[in-house]
RNA sequence: GGCCCAUUCGUCUAGUGGUUAGGACGCCAGGUUUUCAUCCUGGAAACAGGGGUUCAAUUCCCCUAUGGGCUACCA
């Protein structure tokens, strides 16, 4: 048994899609849990397309989520180059050696020739297909004389070089989660190799590069499955065939109305990411936040992520990556696409949040409230984390929803005043002020044992005075425990809190 | 249009030739809580349709429908 070897080879095109990563990520437990390798290939053989910054995006994304290449482009390995780019001369050689075997040839139509081809078919009501039935009719070597082709060829007239597709056979691809899939070669166009930029098509870049980097399985998107076909006839005009990789095509991610692939104009219409960290293309259109800046934990969009198109077949959900790791299945990846669910999304976030203890929530969240111009201590901090993570979903809302730990109540929600507050009251809160103030070790238990003792001792309800309560320290009735709140806070700033909440209460009240 | 892939609650899914078709998210109701959240309990909610095969099909086969992908000198 040859060793597992996966790569994950995506295209420097723009931002990383969340589509992107779960290929990744499935490659990736694959690997670790068989001992193999996992390499990250760069596709740049697209010019026109190329974006500088898109790599570093990619490896950045990888690593947010902990999927670290064996091998890549700035890591290094046995199989380099990783970017194909700097494979370019190679392309070519092969490309000539399919022409000398008789499996491709030169094609010198241009694309504006093809275009015009395919308009004329398109009014015709057919479709144009470069293919075995019309190729002894195009511009190409397999319609001219030796003479004449070293002409053109020495002339250094532009041209391609095109797989010859056979006819008349039947293609047989072994695919890990869907079986043998069949296609008829007469349906097959007779591919680009090597374009007229010298640059190889993903094609034949794909299968050169995972012969030569000892791929052992191709795990990629569903979008791949129709080519397939041409890179099972490519690695036997090679003569690869017995040595081919196993395919597995794994089911597309979908819009959340299950119309179409997601894509990145989906975040902004919806309003959640589908990039792992943010992009800020060239234009204002081309700027996204990701999941790391909406406030995901890696751990939870892996978990996540994970799901969507795979499980485990137990009714156990959460998954750290290295449970992931030992239980991966590729014979339990689905078969059909999966819609994004950004509820679920933050159901997992919720629960990875929960677990998290609270030391290292505060260090996640520092930087958010160092933002904010509030440096409180570890232990504030931590306490805090404590109060708030299961309140939360999404990091962000420690700050939106707990930001009073930290300054001034920016507004007292209005309804729950009016409906509380009874300004005769205000001689029970003067005593419950002044006991307060009389606690020394003024700490979660004292203030509950010592408030509750104050209502009953006065014949006051629960009710009455420990929302006013409520009101007074965080402006709001939702959050932590009233007494845990106040602890925290500190005996000085709850007493403060309390004469700045009567002036606004009274005010309130008479608005 | 052609080719390919798919189809279990709204969503992610488990599952079997004979099951009360299971779980999770979301939703609803109740409980716990000073509140919110967590947590607990309960509820509504699915085998796309039609033919076969079979004693028996959600399960196997075919057709249809629907959805998706591909159909570039893009990946």
């Amino acid at each position: 048994m040859t060793a597992f070897r996966a790569r994950f080879a995506p295209s420097p095109t723009g931002a990383l899609h969340i589509g992107g990563v779960r290929t990744a990520l499935y490659n990736y437990l694959l690997a670790r849990q068989l001992g193999g390798t996992f390499i990250l290939r760069i596709e740049d053989t697209d010019q026109t397309r190329y974006v500088p910054e898109a790599e570093g995006y990619i490896i950045e994304a990888l690593r947010w989520c902990g999927i670290e290449p064996d091998e890549g482009p700035g890591i290094g390995g046995e199989y380099g180059p990783y970017r194909q780019s700097e494979r370019k001369a190679m392309y070519g050689r092969y490309a000539e050696q399919l022409v000398a075997s008789g499996n491709a040839y030169y094609a010198f139509d241009t694309s504006e020739a093809l275009s015009a081809k395919r308009a004329a078919y398109e009014t015709e009501k057919k479709t144009f297909r470069y293919d075995s039935s019309v190729r002894d009719d195009l511009d190409n070597s397999l319609a001219m004389d030796k003479a004449e082709l070293h002409a053109r060829l020495a002339s250094g007239e532009a041209y391609t070089i095109r797989l010859k597709v056979p006819a008349h056979e039947i293609v047989k691809v072994q695919d890990l989660v869907r079986g043998e899939v069949q296609f008829n070669s007469d349906e097959l166009d007779d591919k680009i190799m090597l374009k007229a930029d010298g640059m190889p098509t993903y094609h034949l870049a794909n299968v050169v590069d995972d012969r030569l980097m000892k791929i052992s399985h191709v795990i990629r998107g569903e979008e791949w499955l129709p080519s397939t076909a041409h890179h099972v006839l490519l690695y036997r005009a090679f003569d690869w065939e017995d040595e081919m990789p196993q395919f597995a095509h794994l089911p597309l991610i979908l819009k959340p109305n299950g119309k179409g692939k997601l894509s990145k104009r989906d975040g902004a219409k919806f309003g959640f990411p589908v990039f792992p960290l943010a992009w800020r293309g060239k234009t204002p259109e081309d700027a996204f936040d990701g999941f790391r800046e909406f406030g995901f934990l890696p751990e939870a969009v892996n978990n996540f992520l994970a799901f969507l198109g795979w499980n485990p077949g137990t009714e156990q959900e959460i998954f750290s990556l290295e449970e992931l790791i030992s239980v991966f299945d590729s014979t339990k990846i689905q078969k059909a696409g999966a819609r994004f669910d950004i509820d679920k999304a933050k159901w997992f976030n919720q629960q990875y949040i929960m677990a998290t203890d609270n030391a290292t929530l505060a260090a996640s969240i520092r930087p958010l409230i160092k933002a904010k111009g509030h440096f409180p201590t570890d232990t504030f901090l931590e306490a805090f984390c404590g109060l708030m993570k299961e309140r939360v979903t999404l990091i962000p809302d420690f700050w939106e929803k707990g930001y009073y730990f930290f300054e001034d109540i920016k507004k007292y929600e209005a309804k729950p005043v009016r409906k509380k507050w009874k300004p005769e009251m205000r001689p029970h809160f003067d005593n419950l002020v002044a006991l307060l103030a009389s606690i020394d070790t003024f700490d979660a238990e004292t203030i509950e044992t010592k408030t509750k003792a104050f209502i009953e001792n006065n014949e006051l309800r629960m009710g009455d005075i420990l929302q006013i309560f409520r009101l007074a320290v965080s402006g709001t009735l939702k959050g932590p425990s009233i007494f845990d709140m106040a602890a925290l806070l500190g005996k000085d700033e709850v007493l403060r809190r309390f004469e700045v909440a009567y002036a606004r209460f009274d005010e309130m009240k008479s608005a």
